[in-house]
DNA sequence: TTGTAGGCGTTATCAA
DNA sequence: TTGATAACGCCTACAA
């Protein structure tokens, strides 16, 4: 198919290539019957207006940038979406680039992206720890999602992990239960500290402790979830709920559960964290988490992009709430 | 940080915008003191070229469109690395843009890449059965991968599912299984149908039939995989190993294996289809599972389209094999 | 209400 | 080996 330009379609509809843009544009200066011929004569020749000519002329190309480290998407394709819906069907569109946590396919990605002239940048981390900042001196404003700048000149948007550990925390105290376990990963990520965090708190709240005496903190894999529990079940025989630090460890604690004959929730009740879909809707039973809100992130990511472009970006760290989803994994005790 | 222009550079070079042009992209008809002082003077100024500008001359964007509909990224993923793989760290960037299954949003992301002068598309599809064809009056190549279109004018690449079937059914009879069953997903999947075909194929060479007399046909999840396995385990106690259609099946099927006490792989060897990392590698024992090899169909994308560019585009489908991936859950019978 | 003309930042074609 | 100059496709004063 050859490529209808503004000059063709002025000319099919008779007129200048100034009216037809304006028509195009729906500026109002514009006679109705001659709009009409513009763009019937537009659709004819299948016209789509060139963006890099117009970007060119107006400085703006409608396009934003998501650099990703996120290997699997898991963080970056809910990000991708809400940023999507804040951007809405308009004019700008969202691109992805995944760096794969390499410094120098980042940079590389970086170039692609600014030398292409997105508007902006949305940079999504590999892990929920503050991550090198891309730098002041960018033409363009960006933000940082999920994982925080290091830098607190730049803006970063990340989800409150501690909150989120006390939210867990807090449905299984309202569930009765009292002999409560938490157990997370590496407790060199940042986010596993703050989780345990919001949950000691608001055990303490209650005058309680964690089950077992202490965090129990490891990886963030299923097996991890097995070892821990069959330690815990051997170190406090009555726990009554686990709050796991990720839906993984929470299919590693499930299993050991199921193994060792406990009912869940009759027995044990169970959270994870990140209503990862695969892991928590095919747990059986289905798993109570919580879901970080990703999408909103992008979507509140998208807001101050689009701000920013005409005026200027905050700075600092804004925490945004999770929220907990309760399915079978929970209930309140018999 | 203030954007500088050829002409800054020229000026600082002392040269004509011309000559810095040729100096940059490495003409060969300028002088090498001339050269080394432009690039000198674009380092100082931390040029970049405006990739717009450059696009309205050449005709060339540099730029291809990933346009998906698979939601969790599980296959856009790996395709969209392979692509990166073969366009290497050249001048071609690809984009990923998520439609999430919805024709309009399609529709939608199409025309935003196409006026964004993208020089190609690489289109996946959700579920590995046909799509619907964008048409052929597209102004750029277009690949297919993963699902094929429904014309057999584009060109399409695709997973072996077949040999898959077959490669799965191959490596258990090795390990000297014959009481093999295939439990897989919903039949309506042309995949489902062909992995069950090649399966079957290879049962037969060895005057074979599945164990339970048939194919399980049923749900891509893994709770068809534990009714399932809990039917087969019925009909047919003595199975000595399952060929699972997806890994989330294969978790299921492995799940009913441990609670009702038969030892994987001693008494029933187990292979999963996907190679989906968050459920093969954490499950216990990890599972031996057929790879698609997804990578290597965006490779191959990236370089059709790469030919394209400059010639012409073939069609139909090809057929790429997947290959497996051995692990605990398969051993040789004791 | 419409048209003319200039320019956005490059590259390509000549001529010098 | 270098430099004017004309595009590329569009937008936007400004003039008609």
């Amino acid at each position: 198919m050859e490529r209808a330009t503004l000059r063709d379609v002025a000319r099919l509809a008779g007129v200048s290539v100034a009216t037809a843009s304006k028509a195009l544009n729906g500026q109002p200066q514009v006679r109705a019957s001659t709009r009409a011929r513009v763009e019937q004569a537009a659709s004819q020749l299948n016209f789509s207006p060139n963006t890099l000519a117009r970007g060119l002329i107006t400085q703006r190309t409608g396009t934003v940038g998501l650099l990703t480290s996120d290997l699997e998407g898991r963080f970056s394709i809910p990000i991708l979406m809400g940023a999507e819906d804040a951007f809405g069907t308009d004019r700008t569109s969202v691109f992805l680039c995944d760096a794969r946590g390499d410094t120098i396919r980042e940079r590389h990605h970086l170039s692609a992206l600014l030398s292409r002239r997105v508007d902006g940048l949305i940079v999504v981390g590999a892990r929920p720890d503050s991550r090198p900042s891309l730098g002041r001196d960018l033409p363009v404003p960006v933000i940082y999602a999920y994982a925080p700048s290091d830098d607190p000149r730049d803006l970063s948007l990340v989800s409150d992990n501690e909150g989120g550990g006390r939210l867990a925390v807090d449905h299984l105290i309202r569930c009765g239960r009292r002999r409560i376990a938490h157990i997370t990963g590496d407790a060199s990520y940042g986010a596993a500290q703050d989780r345990a965090r919001g949950a000691q708190q608001r055990l303490a709240e209650e005058g309680l402790e964690p089950a077992g005496g202490e965090v129990w903190f490891g990886m963030w894999s299923e097996s991890w979830g097995r070892g821990a529990t069959r330690m815990l079940l051997e170190r406090c025989p009555d726990v009554d709920a686990v709050f796991a630090g990720s839906d993984e460890i929470a299919r590693g604690v499930l299993d050991v559960l199921h193994e060792q004959r406990r009912d869940v929730p009759g027995d044990v009740a169970l959270v994870g964290y990140d209503n990862w879909n695969i892991l928590v809707a095919n747990a059986r039973p289905p798993l109570t988490t919580v879901d970080m809100n990703l999408e909103q992130l992008g979507r509140v990511a998208a807001q101050r992009l689009f701000a920013a472009i005409g005026g200027t970006l905050g700075s600092g760290i804004e925490k945004f709430p999770g929220k907990l989803i309760t399915r079978e994994s929970t209930a309140p005790l018999r």
